[in-house]
RNA sequence: GGGCAGGUGGCGGAACGGUAUACGCGUAGGUCUCAAAAACCUAUGGAGGCAACUCCUUGAGGGUUCAAAUCCCUCUCUGCCCACCA
């Protein structure tokens, strides 16, 4: 037997693949078109994980499998290579961040090369070339031309550690802190000016573009009614639902509340003894609610502690000082304290203040509380005890009135107790003229009444792009005193980033030391102006990539129109659950934007087959890969599996091969070092069979029906699971054919073959291997067709009919295929077993199931 | 507190109304060998039995059904996500 060498057939492949550019993808080709996208990585200096090649050996196995169908594949790679990590490790080591990105990018491509993975090479991007970023750059700029980028003061998220703002998205929880995505420190709320994209216009779109949901279906609807259902996109249901949880859209009213205070019953008093005119406007608070119809029954307000009106005392409240402390207090708050408070409602009445309910006309008291938020509505509700969870909480503990004004029944024999109304539609009861009416259509009804307005309120904020640091894409704009914000003129980008002596952050930017790139000229007036500073968010970076693949060489255009439009939109797309509200959300706001602009136009070959405005039509996410010790695997747990050991040990094939085989590709499953030797003993098998078998090996097929029929099985279910990603079924498919193979003694040549293009996809080293050197082809396996069963070879002639009594089962027979019922009776109650179970007795009712069994009630 | 996913041998998992434990790992015994490794063969959920066989078993309990790991209800545990959004 000749030995399998692994490390040389490897690279003898992985060269000649690459050499000989095999994975070129093709804009001009006549096949229908597939275009897969890999999330590209964040080169870190670590290098490559082991969960990194099981997302891509995935993708890898499923591009391989559609160039087999016929299809022309775009299926690339490139590098998110600006960004905080590569900087902070920079500083760390004392090198430059690009000599750093430049090393690591050298590293992780070796790596990836390894896996054999075929991708189209030349398209390779890097966020981090100007060549790359200075489309960012443009792109910029047109939602600067659009009114999308702003500059706005804003209370933003600082990390104190990183020294930059961070996006709200980027802001994670952990033991109940709000910490840095990255650097996990606590955030810390800072008041600066900013660059906002606009986000929020697309709002709607980004909510309705994601579909109806399947949730209207019921279990038994097909696959196909489901995407449907879905619109045109075929996303896990989670992702969607987080998506627009995130966005958080609420259809509800702004209601105004008079206020009524110490100081204006003066200003009364007063413009009633001197008859002036009404010249004082009456002060209101303003409140967002989702329940107008529950208006009769507000019988408080609460401001946020954030709220303008207390910022200074304005409304002469007679215990400021107390409201003082408590806000303070408030703001010093950490997240763990709000968490585990949140059941304790605290707050402060404002004394000498009250406020008109414009139902009721009643006044009603006035309180501040940090359990509303400054950030969300009007930062004041109005309190409805009755009918909300978090007001009957406050107004218990405080004391307040509650009054139902909605009854689940109508009209109401006995309204159920309090605690169970809250949320509840129903009927209205209490609230004057509106009493009988149903609650949903109150709604509008009384916000009309008193002159609200109805309002949309959404959760997601515009999205914040400045960074206060050096390693990113510098923000194509100039401040000039006379002209204000201009941005760069087209013809002279980019604005390169410029090499500093010292790039380490000090709260303010490091561009913003560099007087050669600060001081420039204005482009409108021609007068001293500076540079912008600041640098851009890396989501903006990666919000586009994906187009740029499309003809990534463009020097006039981020990308030509008609090859976007070839190519997009992205047919299928694995990535991390973690991207589901960040990088999703900002890249179909980008291609949302670009489709308006014009600068993509209707899908080409893609299944869509005309306008698209959603860039990632099928998208799944990939299971973590955890450790040993089922902890995520992390360098201080020392848990971390290297690739580079592992392809040293037993080569690309068999880690491609095991880590699909570990389990369901969407589930995370523990690292098993005994579980990669299965792998690699399979391949050895597999490579053994025809050493050991040339002497079996037969040019024609045998009558060997059942192997004919278990080789068609195993085609069926090898390529059905690579549809679903059912790769680990797909693997023990074709472990099952190998143990049958090795037991022939005469193996068809063309069995072989078959089996060999199966496997192709998996272990595409040493199946190129098998195919060229052992089987003697000149094609490569990318280019064969992909095996089709026969639908008839696969009918079995027999089967077993198991056979129940009483609901046990109790015997099983042999039977022909096509055995009729009575048939399949008349043997089974011959059968000596059923006898005795039966014991002479007359069977009360017997069920057939074709094909699978016969059980026997007596 | 809420949402989602899930709990099947010693382990990863398969089956998703129709013979539970496919496939792989591990373990035990065997073949080969002076010996060991590798490779190959056999066995391998639990209890009982010389055996043929019988009973039990998919987190716990209940229900629907001729038949439930699978469908329904209650509980429980684990993982992930969200978390006062009016």
């Amino acid at each position: 037997m000749i030995k399998y060498d692994f490390k040389k057939i490897e690279k003898k492949w992985q060269e000649r693949w690459l050499d000989e550019k095999v994975f070129r993808a093709d804009d001009k080709s006549k096949k229908p078109k597939f275009y897969q996208l890999e999330t590209f990585p964040y080169p870190s200096a670590e290098g490559l994980h082991v969960g990194h090649p099981k997302g891509y050996t995935a993708e890898d196995i499923h591009a391989r499998f559609m160039r087999m169908r016929g299809y022309e594949v775009l299926y690339a790679m490139g590098w998110d290579a600006f960004g905080l990590p590569t900087e902070n490790y920079a500083i760390k080591v004392g090198k430059n961040p690009k000599e750093v990105a430049k090393a690591n990018i050298k590293n992780f491509k070796r790596q990836v090369q390894m896996f054999g993975f075929s991708y189209d090479w030349d398209r390779e991007i890097n966020t981090s070339d100007p060549e790359y970023y200075k489309w960012t750059q443009w792109l910029f700029i047109q939602l600067f031309k659009k009114g999308l980028a702003y500059r706005a003061k804003a209370k933003v998220n600082w990390c104190p550690k990183d020294m930059t703002v961070l996006a709200n998205e980027q802001v994670v929880q952990q033991n109940g802190k709000n910490v840095c995505e990255r650097c996990k420190s606590e955030v810390v709320q800072k008041e600066m000016e900013q660059w906002f994209l606009k986000i929020t216009d697309y709002v709607e779109r980004l909510i309705e573009d994601l579909g109806p949901g399947t949730a209207t279906l019921d279990a038994t609807a097909s696959k196909k009614a489901k995407v449907e259902a879905r619109g045109s996109l075929d996303w896990p249901e989670a992702t969607i639902k987080r998506q627009k949880d995130w966005i958080g859209k609420s259809e509800g009213a702004l209601l105004k509340f008079e206020v009524r205070t110490d100081r204006s019953d003066r200003t009364l008093q007063a413009k009633r003894s001197s008859k002036q005119s009404d010249r004082t406007t009456p002060t209101f608070i303003e409140v967002f609610t989702t329940r107008p119809d529950t208006l009769f029954g507000a019988t408080y307000l609460v401001l946020s502690p954030e709220h303008k009106l207390i910022g200074n005392n304005e409304l002469g409240i007679r215990n400021y000082e107390e409201i003082q402390r408590y806000i303070e207090k408030a703001k010093r708050k950490t997240g763990l304290e709000r968490m585990t408070e949140a059941k304790d409602k605290t707050g402060v009445e404002l004394e000498g203040v009250k406020a008109i309910n414009p139902a009721t006309k009643e006044e009603i008291p006035v309180w501040v509380a940090d359990y509303v938020l400054g950030s969300y509505g009007t930062g004041a509700i109005m309190a409805v005890p009755a009918h909300d969870e978090r007001d009957f909480d406050f107004a218990t503990k405080h004391n307040l009135p509650i009054r139902m004004v909605v009854c689940p029944h109508y009209p109401a024999p006995t309204c159920p107790v309090l605690d169970e109304a809250y949320l509840g539609e129903g009927h209205m009861v209490d609230s004057g003229k509106f009493d009988g009416m149903e609650s949903e259509k109150a709604k509008w009804e009384i916000t009309k009444f008193v002159g609200g307005k109805r309002k949309v309120q959404y959760k997601i904020r515009d999205w914040s792009v400045s960074r206060q640091r050096y390693w990113g894409v510098p923000i194509p704009m100039i401040h000039c005193e006379k002209c204000g914000i201009v941005p760069v003129p087209e013809r002279d980008l980019p604005v390169l980033l410029p090499d500093l002596e010292d790039y380490r952050p000090k709260g303010k930017p490091p561009l913003a030391s560099s007087e050669k790139f600060i001081k420039t000229k204005c482009p409108k007036c021609g007068g001293e102006a500076e540079r912008e500073p600041e640098t851009l968010d890396t989501f903006v970076d990666s919000a586009w990539y994906y187009l740029r693949y499309t003809d990534p060489h463009n020097d006039k255009m981020p990308f030509d129109k008609l090859r976007a439009s070839h190519w997009m939109p992205v047919d299928f797309y694995v990535i991390g659950a973690e991207h589901t509200v960040l990088h999703l959300l900002y890249s179909r706001f980008i291609t949302k934007f670009l489709h308006d602009e014009g600068y993509l136009s209707s899908g080409g070959g893609s299944a869509t087959g005309g306008k698209f405005q959603e860039p990632f039509l099928k998208l799944r996410h990939v299971g973590l890969i955890i450790g040993a010790d089922g902890q995520k695997m992390s360098k201080s747990r020392g848990n971390v599996v290297n690739p580079d050991e592992l392809l040293e040990v037993v080569g690309a094939d068999v880690v491609r091969v095991y880590e699909m085989f570990m389990g369901p590709f969407d589930q995370g499953q523990p690292w098993d070092t005994q579980g990669v030797l299965g792998a690699e003993r399979f391949l050895q098998r597999v490579w053994k069979l025809y050493s050991d078998a040339n002497i079996r090996m037969h040019a024609n097929d045998t009558n060997n029906a059942n192997f004919g029929r278990l080789l068609h099985k195993t085609i069926k279910k090898v390529t059905e699971d690579i549809e679903t990603l059912n790769f680990n079924t797909a693997i023990s498919a074709m472990m099952i054919l190998l143990n049958e193979m090795e037991k022939q003694d005469k193996l068809p040549v063309k069995s072989y073959e078959l089996f060999v293009k199966l496997l192709a996809p998996f272990a595409p080293h040493m199946a190129e291997e098998i195919w060229h050197e052992i089987l003697d082809h000149k094609t490569y396996l990318h280019e064969e067709k992909w095996p089709e069963y026969d639908p008839k070879l696969i009918k079995e002639e027999k089967f077993t009919l198991v056979i129940q009594i009483n609901g046990r089962v109790r015997d099983s027979v042999e039977v022909e295929a096509g055995i009729s019922q009575a048939e399949a009776e008349k043997l089974v109650l011959a059968r000596e077993k059923v006898r005795a179970y039966l014991k002479g007795a007359k069977p009360k009712k017997v069920i057939y199931v074709p094909g699978r069994l016969i059980s026997i009630i007596f």
